[in-house]
Parts: structure tokens; sequence; C-alpha cells
DNA sequence: AATGAATGAGTTTTCATTCAT
DNA sequence: TATGAATGAAAACTCATTCAT
């Protein structure tokens, strides 16, 4: 039978740096998503990353700097997660489509990843807030993108009713929202959720595109 | 001859216990929703109170209670706003949208406070995510009541492309989001939020209703 | 009986803010005189000073703060000392030695003071050193101004031999060194030392006014 | 062709040991004379060197002992200096003033060295007080042992006014506060220091022995 | 009722120092 | 020999919280 590993639980063994940095970018973002960056203490991170502090500090700087590490590493992991699911050769649902599953892919893969970009970077003061509004504005856009150029193609004309901008500010909430319920309904396939999405926001979108438009039966006082 | 007042300069003045109560709130409210629980310090408050620490702590607890407190104000605040702009003789959509402008209406009038419930009591630790979430459930529940009723009445037989809680909570947080978007384009009219989101999703619902169902045109692998 | 005295050692009693103060900056500079900027810990001055740490920081700022502190409040009083006790209207002469008194007087009086002054102040990093320096050359500034006047009053023409301002460098220096050495016989009297001095350096100083001049007997090199 | 030697790029040469010794040495001086003994890090000693922090352990041992190593060499320099440069066979004001020339030369070829001496040496804790006291008192002793025989063979009674190793002590410390005065006005020659201070002390010295002393013209208090 | 004065307890951070290769 | 990798230990500092007046 295999060897029993040596532990010799004083000392960590000596890795390469790459190594080590990214056993201590996990336990950070393990912590992190679990306490919030105030709540989380560097003392736990190490514990759970098995490297002392002072190592933390020489790869990976300060507190901030480290959540920062954490934050950037995870945005491009969700970012890379999105684009590569999204083909720019099919219309524009379709690829909204293929981005929604992509982005509950991430969701479901790296769940501490989305906890700490989605609940506690904003809170976590200094330059963070920036960078994840910085993020959402890429997302949004992103869908922007995608609703005007369905809008405009088909001849919307500018309406009360519409903005392009705005709308997809709702859907990137819409899509968020439901990745939050979702991690308390864990049953739920991925493809369903983006399914609700589309046949929620899409068809509405596409009742706009053809003239169909929602007022209010009564003067709104 | 003048009177010879007993001046202690500094000393607030004796005031009723919930006029106090109310200043302590108040004051909270602000430096929570600038700071956030974590950065916000019992100091700052209480120079912004203009009343001593050891007054907070008898009136209002400790700073987890006295978060607590505030959230919970703000929290009913929200509610009534939303239950008194809403009417039950009107049919689901109308009501959907005088619930939808009542709550940016209170977001417009009590920003801070929303910045509190919004952004700030899910990350507190302690309690306070799960009022939060006990106020988001609410929230989802009455929207979904509205959604399923509308449906059933219409004869919305339950398909895989249909969720009641699940589009209710795409719907709250595509207001929400909505919402905070507001924040950085203060130009808008409450109405027309509301009126975009109107558009987007309870046409999209009503498609469903009457059977057009969004799918995708290629095998989703 | 004298009633004992109601020791309660846990928590210090309520003083004004002014007494406290004064008590942490004695502490302060003990322990700074005793270790030196670096070695000194917050932790014994708060245990010198029977106060907690906070107090420190609350009422006197950061390490380097209160070392500043320190220095300004010794620096002055050595200023006010050798000031009060020197005469405008005595000879030149006179004047140095009635300075000299007084500044021995000062050394034996604070002699934690004047420790932290000389020995500590200009290796502690951060503005002391320039603080320290400007102190020196007031002082410097000082017998220069006296030296001078007495030499041009006596038509001392400027000699290769002679500089004002380096040989009141040279004089503080050795009142400085004078002033080291004492603390290692203490049994010399404050009288002593100045007459030493004078007679050192004034009496050369005459001669040089009245010019006697002493040059190298064999070509320097 | 061109020679492919095997090259481990960051890996110092194999030097003999007293080389070594000497690059840690020289830059350990350099880097105390730049910031203290404190705040010096053995990190930028390794880094001035150019060799890694276990050799300096390994060669010249902890910081402690390391900057003893510092202090005994440039002692020994100093002292090589001032005895090379001074001849037994001449009065003792000219051994005294070849010795000012010495110790000035030093100073100028070795600014670093006489920062740490000076400054440095006696706040760094430790035993080092006690060896720069030790070299200095070897110091005063010489001064003295001159001016005592200058004294003596000329019949110079004990008096109030005179103490050998006080005035000694005194020169001395004239002496380094010129050095130091000339760190900030380099463009004077060593030359003018020394003669400087012969003037002011040795004219002095010399009124002492030939019965000119100077006394307070009014009762001292 | 109201507060200035006071602190316990915890955190981040930085060294000098030493393994293990 | 020579070093990158690793850490123990201790420092400064900052809160929320409470006592005594």
């Amino acid at each position: 039978m295999a060897q029993d590993v040596q532990r010799s639980p004083e000392r960590a063994k000596r890795l390469p740096r790459p190594v080590r940095e990214k056993q201590i970018l996990d336990a950070a973002v393990e912590v992190f998503s679990r306490h919030g960056y105030h709540l989380a203490s560097m003392d736990e991170i190490s514990d759970v990353a098995g490297v002392s502090k002072p190592m933390i500090y020489s790869y990976l700087g300060a507190k901030e700097e480290l959540f920062g590490h954490c934050v950037r590493r995870e945005s491009q992991r969700l970012l890379e997660a999105v684009r590569d699911g999204v083909r720019a050769d099919v219309p524009p649902d379709m690829q909204l489509w293929h981005g929604l599953r992509s982005f509950y892919g991430f969701v479901a893969a790296y769940r501490e990843s989305w906890i700490v970009l989605h609940r506690h970077a904003l809170t976590a003061g200094g330059p963070f807030a920036e960078e994840i509004t910085a993020l959402r504005a890429r997302a949004v856009a992103l869908v922007r993108d995608l609703v005007v150029s369905a809008g405009t193609e088909r001849g919307l004309a500018s309406q009360a009713e519409f903005s392009g901008e705005g709308m997809a500010a709702a859907l990137v909430g819409a899509a968020e929202s439901l990745a939050d319920w979702w991690l308390d309904h864990p049953d739920v396939a991925d493809g369903v959720l983006a399914s609700w999405l589309m046949n929620l926001t899409w068809l509405g979108f596409n009742d706009l595109v053809e003239g169909r438009v929602w007022r209010p039966t009564e003067p709104a006082e």
C-alpha cells in the first residue's frame, strides 16, 4: 500500500514560489469568501494556507494587496470563462444565451470566487469598489451591445420604454440575483436558470422590438 | 439683572428618550451608509449624533445591536413605503407597477437607508445576513404571488421555461440593480425605471403565458 | 492612624488631562533615556506611566510623535534654563560663564532629558535629527555672537587662526563632552566644570585677540 | 567559437574567505552609517554586499556581532591612523598637533566609519556603548598625558582651575564637534581645523601654565 | 441623564534568524 | 560554499466597550 505521506507539521516543505503563491491565493479566497474582507484575519489565512504569515507578506503583500490579488485573479477567471463560452458567429440571443450559461458555469465551479467578487469586494474599502464596478460595467456594456445591435437591426426606434444601458443593467442584476438564489437552491440545473432569464427578458425585449409596449392602464397619479 | 445661568457648555440638553434615539439612529444610518459596518466607528457616530458614546450604548446597545436597529427601522420603512403604494384592487401588472414606483420612491427619498440595506447589511456578519435575506425573501414572495396568480389565472401550465419563484428572484434583482444604476444616473425619472422593468419582464412573462417560448436555436451541446 | 490609601491597582484614577499628559511625558523621557528611541517600547512606557497604551496614543500620538513631544519639551526646558541664567548687561565672558553654569545646572537637574537630547534624538530617524541640529545650531550661534562681539570690539582682524563659528562649534562640543564626562564623575561641582572650560578656551581666545598665535614649529608635512 | 560557460547566473563566485569578509564589512559599514544600527536591515546589508544573508551569519555572526566587527575594525583604523601620525620625539604641542591632523585625515578618508563610530555606536545598545566609551577613554588618556606632561614639566601645580583629565575630555569633545561641523562645511582644509583647536585650547593652557587664570569678575552667586 | 477618562483584547505588520537543498 | 524558502517572536497601533463622576 502507498507509503504514508511524510507529515512534518512544523515546517512547510520548500516549494517553488509560484506554487506557494497559488496555495496562498486559494486559501485567501476561501477565507475571504467565508468571513468577508474585514472579518478575515491574516492568521486564519496563513493557517488555511499552511504557511506562516511572513510568507504571505513577502509573496503577496499586506492584507489589502492580497485581497486585490484575489479580486484580480477571480475577475480574470470570470471574464475568461464568459469570453470562452461565447461565439461571435451566432445571433445576439444565442450569444447572450451562451454567455449566461458560461456565467452560471463559473458560479458553480468557483462558488467562493463568486462570493468574494459579488458580496465582499464592494465593501472592502480601498480601491476595490472601483475595480468591481469596472468589472460590472464591462459586463453591462457587453450585454448592452448585444441588446442594442439586436434592436437596431430590427428597427427599434428609441422609445421612452427602452434604454439599452438601463435594460442591460437590469438584466445583469437579474442574472446576479438568480445566481444568489441558486446558492440556496443548488439542485436546479444551470441551463434552466439561463433559460428562465432568456424567457423573462428576451421575449419582452422582442415584444418591444415588434412594437408591443406595456403601459400602465391608468394614469400614473 | 442678567440671570447667571449655570452654563455647562458642552453638555447636551436633556431630551426625551425617543428624540435622542432618533438622533442616534439617524446618525448611525448616515455613518454606516458612508463607511459600511466595519469601517464605521462608534466615535464617528457619536460625533455625528452630537451625543456621547455611553448614551449610545445605554439607549441602543452595542455596535451590532445598533446596526440591527438601523436595519430594522429602514426595512420597516421600505416595507411600509411599498405596502402603502400598492392597491389590492387592480390587476397584477398594475400592482407590480405601483410596487416598483414605490420602491424607487423610497430609494430616492432614503438613499442612505437603501445603501445600508442593500450594500452593507449582508457583509456585516452576525445575524444581519439572515435579516436581509428574510426581507428579500418577503419581496420575492410578494412578486412571486403576483406572477403566479397572473399566470395560473390565464392557464399557464408549469413549464420548464417558467418558475414563479425563480423569475420573481430575477425581477427583484433586476429592480435592485437598476436602483444601483440609478445612483449614478440620478437624472432619470423614477417612473421611467419602473417602465423599463415592466416592459423588459412583464411582456416576456405575457409571452410565456400565451405559449410563446424562447428556446435555443441549436442544441445546447 | 492614617487610613491606608485606596489602592485600586487595576484601573487608574480619573485625572484631568494635563496631569496625565505630564505623567506620560515624564515616563516617556525616562524610558527613552534608558533604552534609546528604538529599543524603548510603548509597553514599557505605559507601564512606567501607570497608564494604558490607548491613553498614550489618544493624548500624545504614536511613538514618533510622542518622542517629538519629549524632545520639544526638553529642548524648551534647556533653552529656558540657559536663557534665564544669562544676563545681558555683563561682559561677554561673564555671559558665557553664566550660560555654562546654567547649562550644567540643567544637566544636573534633568539628567534624563539631557541624555535623550544629546544621545538619542539624533539617531531616532525621522524629523528629530533636524530638530536637534537646529537646537544645537542655536546654541552655536549664541556662542559665536559672544565670541565675535568680544573679538571685534577688541580689534581682532579675521585671521586664518580664527573662526567665530568654528570656534563656537568647538566650544559647544567641549561643553557637551564635559557634560558626558560629568555623568561618570558626579562628584565634581558644576561651577568647576564651567571654570575649566573658561580657562581652557577663553584664555586662549584672549591670546588670539591680543595677537598671540600658536603655529606649528615645523612645516606641517 | 563562443565558449558555453556554465552560467549559474545569480550565484556569487567562490571567493576566499577574507575577501568575502571584507565585502561584507564594507557593506555593513555603509549601511549602518546610512541608517544607524536599528534602522539598518540585514536584508539591505546583504543586498549591498552582493551576498546572501546566511553567508553573513556564517562569516560574521548575527547583527549585533556584525556591528561589533564593524566597530572594532574602524576603531582600529582610527587608532592606527592617529598613532602613525604622531611622533614621540617632538614637544607635546606638536604631538597634539599631529594627532589632530591625523584624526581629521581619518574623518575625511573614512567618513562612514566616523559616522558609525561617533553617531551610531553609542545608541546601538548592547556592549557597544562600552567599547566606544573605552575607545574614547583611550583618546582622552592620551591627550591627558600630553597635557599633564606639558604642565608638570613647567611646574603647573594642581589648581582648581586645572584638571588634566577634564580638560582632555573637553578637548576631545571639541575636536569631535568640529569634525561634525566639518561634515557640513567640507570646503575647510583639515589643517585649518587643527589650527583652530590648537589656538583655542593650547594657548589657554599655556596661560594657565604661566599662572594667568580666568576667574569670574563677580562672586558666582 | 450625561460624559470625559480609561482600558482589554485583538489586529496587522516587520524583523532577525535558520532550515534544507 | 551558497542560497531561496521559511518562520518565531515581538512590536505598534486601534477598536469597541465601560467605569466613575
